[in-house]
DNA sequence: AATGAATGAGTTTTCATTCAT
DNA sequence: AATGAATGAAAACTCATTCAT
């Protein structure tokens, strides 16, 4: 906590001013982040585009959110054991309901019969753990930009679904 | 250490005998587990199969070891925060092989037509994270068994690079 | 203090407006009661009464002090470890005033031949502690008034100088 | 807890190893001067005397506790602001179990006839009140011995209930 | 006269590690 | 080879107090 201070040029205490405990903080972070995606996400499903073309801009959308969100976005594997029970509900529900959005897209693209496979859930978790993966690798210094890898990233992994 | 001695059924002191310290001990697990997997993955590369094939062959492989050897397979995403200067390199060296592997597979798909992308490391990098996602939402309790799930991922994770 | 600022509609900020600091809050609570309770008591030992009864009329008002400033009227158990050189000496002198009351009330019983015991300064702790303990167990919803309880410790308590 | 484990002549780390946390070691500190004072006011309740004897004679143990733990034996005077729900309910049943032997021994005077009161509770908590005020005041450098304030204290409190 | 924000020193708690036995 | 007890450094957290506005 007096690190995270330290980098937003504050004191422990003025952290604690704002936050209940540890877990508070980080569970704000993600709700930021993770609200701001599922708007994004969501318009991307709205649009009048081609399923494909929705899913493109989606896996375009989240995957620009990986990189310049790098610490918040993805960071928890296993909310179980970050959060405590107050807070994991509605995370867990937040989640899911980021989740749900590339199930619609990719439901519609199978109904439409532009996409041809049957396991929506297991397709959307491909591609969630695909671009999540991500954070792993990608830093600032590298050679590609952020547009060229969600270039290649929405072109290779569409692929998945058709 | 407590946690990880119980689950053990011995004491922590007595782990204390068999590994010199908390990294150490995280280090032999990781290493034990690659080991194993690159000897897996290194003979699909070798079999005298299509490079489609290979990939598939690969990719169950993988997808097996990520559900048996949950907790210790891919959990560290960040070895720079884990490992000191001692344990990271061979690590590093370590987990390089293991990629190379997957990267020798889809070069050959290239080069022989099989395949049509061009970034290799980039579609490597998608498999993988693709198929370390797997811990996070797999447990054993669930209606799929391992090998459905391996099948669902062979069949279409290998469309990325096609 | 934040709780305490709270409690009174006001904001921390606007409590050391008035009170140096906390220990100094303290003080003047108990300073108020205690002048009010020894103008109170002071005034029963002057009454023109029977030992007996003025012991009773005093037990009943410390009675109702105690049940009605609860928080602050015996509270501070060491007063040593609350107060700093400062204000620790006027709040010892105060309430040795306070003490100083009863061991009159109960000197006079002695003298007089009502009372039949020795230790004046034992029996009057005995009385004060007997009755501040009423803020253990008093609670307002309680089946009991202020006045039946009042009553029934100046009836029992008096018998102890007796 | 610095503090403590000093006077203890341990570390911080040695006292929570054996105490979950600071409640949990205040806890087991009532906890076993309660049940020790539980089992010896129980004798005296037991024992072939009046009920007047008995009483006396459970002043005398209880003040003797008061004196010697003086720590512990009374310090919470607010249990319910001391310890959190897990503990706090063993911890009252406890405490009204203690309380209920006196409550015996008063109701077997007043069956008996030697007691002249209806306020049986009332009566306990007064006696339990003067008893506990005792740390308010006595200091081992003090004139007086432990023995001699426990017998001024059963001759003087007894008559409360007479 | 009052406030919200911030501070920092102190306290509690955690946990990897050590060590005598 | 193994253990229970103990350590200490670092982390989380609290709270009386200050201060610019």
């Amino acid at each position: 906590m007096e690190d995270i201070a330290a980098e937003l040029l504050m004191t422990k205490g003025a952290l604690y001013y704002y936050f209940k405990n540890k877990e508070d903080l980080i569970y704000h972070c993600h709700e930021l982040v993770l609200t701001q995606a599922i708007v994004a996400v969501e318009q991307c499903l709205h649009e009048d585009l081609s399923s494909l073309d929705k899913l493109k801009k989606a896996i375009e959308t989240h995957v620009n959110f990986a990189i310049s969100e790098k610490e918040t976005f993805n960071l928890i594997i296993k909310p179980e054991q970050t959060f405590s029970a107050d807070q994991l509900h509605p995370m867990l529900k937040k989640r899911h309901k980021y989740a749900s959005i590339f199930d619609a897209i990719i439901q519609q693209g199978i109904d439409n019969g532009e996409f041809n496979i049957t396991e929506t859930k297991i397709a959307r978790m491909m591609l969630l753990g695909a671009m999540n993966w991500i954070q792993q690798w990608y830093n600032l210094e590298g050679e590609r930009t952020k547009e060229e890898i969600s270039a290649i990233y929405s072109e290779y992994l569409s692929k998945i679904v058709t």
